[in-house]
DNA sequence: CGACGCATTGATTGGATTCAACTAAGGTGG
DNA sequence: CCACCTTAGTTGAATCCAATCAATGCGTCG
């Protein structure tokens, strides 16, 4: 089941009937995979067909004629690449995979069929969008207003708690297959400060982060630091359940 | 016509037929006035209503225990504020009247009701919950990526972008009626330093402002400055178009 | 092994902050 | 209608966090 990550998460949102999930199930059935460092969509693409993160990391990215990045998301399995390029008609950014990713390939016709005859399927679609603007409006106040130590602090926090809602959490050591050079252009920071910031880390006991493996040692201590408030994650049925 | 700013916005999206435009008017017809400096929503709270602003500006805000405050967005005629207060349950931060605001009291049920009935109307608000991101995105790369100087000007050239889409500019001119402290708590920056980049840009014959209105002198060379891509706010109706 | 990517460490620089004083503009009340 | 007060904007000097530049260590993989 390659597409359930997206199934697993509209669920949060919607109770699917069996024809949605078949339905998801049949947009999702075609899976590619990309290399690890690849672009899964670059920026100005007119793309015919949207991706669907079902396996793998990935980040959202954009570079500047300087050649600066900014990574604004880090994208895990269920998160779409690219459902507002059908509005901008190219893409104003690029993904790459950060790891090994099987990624579906998703017709965007097929899901704009989809979205005028299944409301449900799109209300869950557009809360999924919303859930991801909760996220961005958190890394902006994260970037803008702490400094650096509580900034990869709160980030970590973020990624801790998102991998642990797709279950890929076990005793707090989760997957981090992410560079210092990467966890700096999410951050704003320079690879050779987030060194220094990830040294203090762990110096303080909070966290262990070696070969690609994060463990949070004292999560209540790392949230505290960061003033990490997960809320903005904890997204509920309140509305569908009040109908 | 006091909410024709959320029509005039959604009929970017879609075709709106003579019912959906007097659901609409319905569901918007409760107007209420906000003095500015006031919360037109205030974090923690578990809203009822969605609101909507009709007339004025406001800002979207989070403060920090240290007593930091980030602007997340600034929002403008028929922009919603609270659309994801309906999933997380409760407000994650706060929405200011920058001046005396018209915002429009929406039933969340109502709201609710008209998306399990309407999938046009429910793709077309989707949509504007897409742009949303990729302008927050853009504010995540201008404050993590330009320097102060570029930051202010590529953040002029969206606010005059967007004021030009609503028709609130003339001649380039347009009224700013944000505060330099404001314009600091939305780059990330204080407001002294926002004062000398403003004094900057003004030496250099980009931009007058003074009075709380903003004319750029010099629009071209302005974002060629900022290097303001506009595109990720040009949202078309290619989608709705092409079915 | 050699090469490459990534992580680490040190020395120096610089953009933005901080702190503080001061001016200008607007509003209010006596 | 002016004295007073508040808010916003301006300027200067000192400080600091993070960037930059540069070198080195280390593990992995062809």
């Amino acid at each position: 089941m390659p597409t359930s990550a997206l199934i697993r998460k509209l669920s949060i949102f919607a109770d699917l009937n069996d024809e949605e999930v078949a339905l998801l199930d049949d947009l999702t059935s075609d899976v590619r995979t990309t290399a690890a460092k690849r672009d899964i969509i670059s920026e100005g693409e007119r793309p015919e067909w949207l991706h669907l993160i079902c396996e793998g990391w990935a980040a959202r990215y954009k570079m500047l004629p300087n050649g600066a990045r900014q990574i604004t998301a880090f994208l895990l399995p269920g998160d779409f690449c690219d459902l507002h390029a059908t509005l901008l008609g190219k893409m104003d950014h690029s993904i790459v995979a950060l790891t090994p990713c099987k990624v579906a390939w998703v017709s965007s016709s097929k899901l704009d069929q989809l979205t005028t005859t299944h409301v449900d399927l799109t209300r869950a679609l557009w809360w999924g969008t919303l859930l991801d603007g909760a996220i961005l409006r958190a890394w902006l106040v994260n970037n803008g207003r702490r400094e650096a130590f509580e900034r990869v602090a709160h980030l970590l926090c973020e990624i801790h708690a998102r991998m642990t809602m797709i279950g890929l959490v076990d005793d707090d050591r989760l997957d981090l297959p992410v560079t210092q050079e990467e966890l700096g252009d999410a951050t704003g920071l320079t690879a050779v400060h987030v060194n220094r910031t990830l040294q203090r880390l762990r110096a303080d006991g909070l966290i262990e982060l070696s070969r690609r493996v994060l463990t949070v040692k004292d999560v209540s201590a790392l949230k505290r630091l960061a003033q990490f408030d997960g809320t903005y994650l904890q997204i509920t049925r309140r509305v569908a359940a009040s109908r």
